[in-house]
RNA sequence: GAGGGUAUAGCUCAGUUGGUUAGAGCGCUUGCUUGACAUGCAAGAGGUCGGUGGUUCGAGUCCACUUAUCCUCACCA
């Protein structure tokens, strides 16, 4: 009973209805079996606001392929998923869908707000889990996690808390990144840096004992107001004696001190620098040190607050315009020099950041981080490419402390409550009733929540189960492989290490395999504001999952960008076709009567030479994978599928299937096991494809998912046959070839001619020269004297061909000629270096003996012509 | 200012520890209705590996310098 498929794969025909079947049979499931050895990797959590982009279609598929492989091997594998409940990014869509009902969040409120961020997820939530199944992610779905949920918040208050207790975070006033749009803090790597036009514009603030003035330089004028000194370098002979003196600030009238700081440097600027501490995160420190006051003169949302004076009420945009005009007016603007600088931008909003002096929490980072660079130093957590850790190294030494606190409400609430009485802080895990310090019950929470990521910094053990001791955390933690783009390492990687060092004492994962992002065709960053992004939606839809990750697999290098083009999913989509092909050719020849497939007892040289190739490719795709060379793995696949297992096996196994009988089951046997052999290697690249042709083929077993990845096995090494082939290959090329560029159609037939020393394996080569290279009878003796015959020349054979009026003598020698010449230029290349004694004293053995081989070659070869050029006179 | 990436065929990219004639896909040229596939088959043209110098018997592959380009971090006097 043939089976029948259609012509071309349709993907829309196969993949929801394998996405299901796999998930009816709980094959994603890991079933936490302490006998067996563990794989597990925790996926990036996407955001509850996104949409599937092709960086998480990228990432995706290499964990799918990480997990999909370590499953087939026998692991119990686990990919844990779920979602990161991106305070930040979530509470901004929620304030904006509010607005455009007219209402703000605070007219509905703590409560009423959390109520319509809950309802948003529970509506959008899941939206992008649905769209990796799409993509065939393998994830354990019954263990999907969300950084907001019970268990993580637990995991949250429990590292708070620890924390808190070794001194670790702390609150106080620190100068912080203030987003005016947000209305929050935010964390240094929060900020994005944009190149804007400014200016320096040179001040005069004059002595108070009227001897002169002092010239500063700014480049915020909006922030003079809150000046509250001056500094200079101490060895500055030009200010060395204003030091002590005061300075009056011109318009607002305040008097100010000149202190002497190093922070001033004498070749920057005028050399005197105004300090402004509770609005430049340098000049707090200067005002640390000097004991100036800090005045904070802005309001949280941009504009300037009542310690402005006059400039009360004021943007920062008109301050700064209204201030100059001032300072002009009355004779103290020196000079103005327009410059550029890189101004810090808030990286959700891009908003100006203002530095401002604000009371928040904060993680003291020294201490976490030390441990954190020593696991990476010794390999405990390994970077896949290498360099990520200078990378990660350069950021870990130098780390400021983190501002963990953000004043939004869609998030972890900060377990710490302040008493009305004492006034001291309860911190606690459970919500404190009373405090802790005088037991009065006039206590109140404070309103801020945490930093999105300092919840996703616990993800690889809080989605296991911690703090609590469970089977799972016994058995699967530390993970194996965290897979990420580079660009957050700091965000998030980074926070995880130190994070699991601290509270697990063991590191969260012992690789990260670093990727780089997806470009557009131009190599531009996809981007909202550009629109060039691409959905991976609409590419599945048009091209199948199975041909995105393809794309997405093949010529990916760790820690490289890659370009994305239709192009490219094109050539995948036609593999995919390919493939469907040859199985439709294979399935078309089988009676249903075959068995599973089983190491085929190999008589035929084509069927040693392909399982002998087979056998190499296993160990070429397994060792790949366990470098994270995925793309090298696939494009091996690729070429032996296309090149080897169709292009010249399937077509010489045409010629048993035609004689039927023992030689076609033989040729069936090797057929079904290659293929189903390659579809197990090729499964986790794409998965669909590869299970709907395995379940139409002779099968044990329910899906292609759980068969065992195949394993090299020593007694399919046939290197004399791989040889032969070679030489009977490099035949039928060459015929080929003499006959396409003498324009001889496939249809005209011809006798031919071999002198070789290869009788054997020539002989049994006569009907693959038939069949691939147009070849009527074939002749094959120690020497042939054929007047009027093409030549053709391979180092292992002459071979004539007979071809009447097609033949131009002259344009033989010439060819001939031409060929004689070139061999011989190779040769006295090998020549020379075999005749280097250095080469042969220093080069390794198999080197010099491939030279001696292709030296003999050669000489064979330039022998074969000589006597085909002579045979033409 | 500090660190890093990239530079290989017209285009997009591979090239694993230095070792024969540097590969693939797309594009291009020529020829094929070869009963699996025109989303295909066969044949072909096209790079000396950004530049200079060095190490080595031998370098696209290692080192130094240099040019171009991109990125990250830091810096709003």
């Amino acid at each position: 009973m043939a089976k029948e498929l259609a012509k071309q794969y349709d993907p829309k025909d196969v993949e929801d209805r394998i996405y299901q079947s796999w998930l009816k049979g709980n094959y994603f499931h890991a079933a936490c079996d302490p006998q067996k050895t563990p794989y597990t990797i925790v996926i990036p959590p996407p955001n509850i606001t996104g949409q599937l982009h092709m960086g998480h279609a990228l990432d995706n598929t290499l964990q799918d392929v990480l997990i999909r492989w370590r499953r087939m091997q026998g692991y119990d594998t686990l990919w844990l998923p779920g979602t990161d409940h991106a305070s930040i990014a979530t509470e901004a869509k929620i304030v904006d869908a509010l607005r455009a009902e007219g209402i703000s969040k605070e007219d509905l409120g703590r409560e009423g707000f959390l109520k319509r961020a809950w309802e948003w997820r529970a509506q959008y939530g899941g939206r992008i889990v649905e769209q990796l199944k799409k993509l065939g992610s393998s994830c354990d779905w019954e263990r999907e996690r969300f950084t907001l949920d019970e268990g993580c918040s637990k995991a949250v208050r429990e590292v708070f808390n620890n924390l808190y207790e070794k001194g670790l975070i702390y609150r106080g006033e620190r100068i912080i990144n203030w987003c005016p749009h947000c209305k929050t803090s935010i964390s240094d790597i929060e900020m994005e840096y944009e190149e804007k036009d400014g200016a320096f514009w040179h001040m005069a603030y004059p002595f108070t004992d009227g001897s002169g003035a002092i010239i500063v330089a700014t480049t915020r004028p909006e922030t003079i107001p809150g000046d509250t000194g001056v500094a200079v370098h101490p060895d500055d002979e030009r200010y060395k004696d204003m030091i002590g003196k005061t300075v009056r600030i011109p318009v607002i009238g305040r008097e100010i001190p000149i202190v002497a700081d190093t922070y001033a440097k004498m070749d920057k600027g005028t050399g005197a620098v105004k300090i402004t501490p509770a609005h430049d995160p340098n000049d707090f420190e200067v005002g640390l040190r000097a004991g100036l006051p800090i005045l904070n003169v802005m309001t949280d949302d941009g504009y300037m607050n009542d310690k402005a004076g006059k400039y009360a009420g004021m943007s920062l945009k008109e301050c700064r315009k209204a201030i100059v005009a001032d300072f002009e007016e009355a004779g103290a603007l020196v000079k103005i020099e327009p410059t550029k600088h890189e101004v810090g931008t808030c990286y959700r909003c891009h908003t100006s950041v203002e530095p401002r002096v604000s009371k928040q929490w904060f993680v003291k980072m020294q201490p976490l981080a030390e441990p954190a660079i020593k696991v990476v130093r010794e390999g405990k957590t390994k970077f896949i490419p290498e360099r990520f850790d200078k990378t990660y190294f350069n950021w870990m030494e130098n780390i400021r402390d983190w501002c963990i606190s953000r004043q939004l409400w869609w998030g972890h609430r900060i377990p710490a409550w302040y008493c009305d009485d004492c006034g001291e802080i309860t911190v606690s895990r459970e919500d404190a009733t009373v405090c802790a310090h005088c037991g009065s019950a006039h206590i109140h929470q404070d309103p801020d929540t945490l930093d999105t990521w300092f919840s996703s910094a616990l993800w690889p053990f809080s989605t296991l189960g911690w703090p609590d001791k469970t089977p799972e955390l016994a058995h699967y933690y530390p993970t194996d492989t965290l897979v990420t783009g580079y660009d957050i390492i700091f965000f998030w990687v980074a926070r995880m290490i130190f994070s699991a060092c601290e509270q697990m004492g063991e590191v969260p994962f012992s690789t990260v395999f670093i990727h780089g992002i997806v470009r557009d065709e131009l190599g531009r960053k996809m981007s909202k504001s550009l629109g060039n992004g691409i959905d991976p939606l609409l590419v599945i839809d048009k091209y199948g999952a199975d041909a995105l990750r393809l794309t997405l697999a093949t010529g990916n290098s760790p820690g490289n960008d890659m370009r994305y083009s239709e192009k490219k999913v094109e050539a995948s989509r036609n593999f995919a076709n390919k493939i469907w092909n040859a199985a439709r050719f294979i399935l078309m020849n089988l009676d249903g009567s075959e068995a599973a497939p089983h190491v085929p007892e190999a008589a035929a040289l084509e069927d040693k030479w392909i399982l002998s190739l087979f056998n190499k490719l296993v160990k070429e795709v397994t060792e790949n994978l366990e470098k994270f060379e995925l793309g090298i793995a696939v494009s091996k696949l690729y070429d032996f599928i296309w090149d080897i297992f169709c292009d010249w096996y399937i077509e010489l196994a045409k010629i048993r299937l035609q004689q039927g009988g023992e030689a076609a089951a033989q040729a069936k046997d090797v057929l079904i096991y290659v293929l189903s052999e390659t579809l197990k290697l090729l499964h986790p690249f794409m998965p669909f494809i590869t299970e709907e042709i395995w379940q139409t083929l002779p099968h044990e077993g329910d899906t292609i998912m759980l068969s065992p990845w195949p394993v090299y096995n020593e007694a399919l090494c046939f290197d004399e046959d791989e040889k032969h082939m070679d030489i009977i290959m490099e035949a039928i090329r060459a015929i080929r070839n003499r006959r396409a560029e003498m324009n001889v159609p496939p249809s005209r037939k011809a006798h031919v001619y071999i002198a070789t020393e290869y009788k054997d394996v020539f002989s049994t080569a006569v009907v693959f020269l038939q069949r691939l290279a147009s070849a009527a009878d074939v002749e094959i003796g120690d020497s042939f004297e054929i007047p009027g015959a093409v030549s053709i020349v391979t180092a292992h054979a002459k071979v004539y061909i007979p071809m009447g009026d097609l033949v131009d003598f002259e344009a033989e020698r010439k060819r001939l000629t031409k060929e004689k010449e070139g061999a011989e230029k190779k040769l006295s290349g090998i020549c020379a270096k075999l005749s280097n004694p250095g080469f042969l004293a220093k080069a390794p053995e198999a080197v010099v003996n491939n030279q001696r081989e292709e030296e003999k070659k050669l000489r064979e070869k330039i022998k074969n012509i000589e006597e085909s050029l002579a045979a033409l006179q």
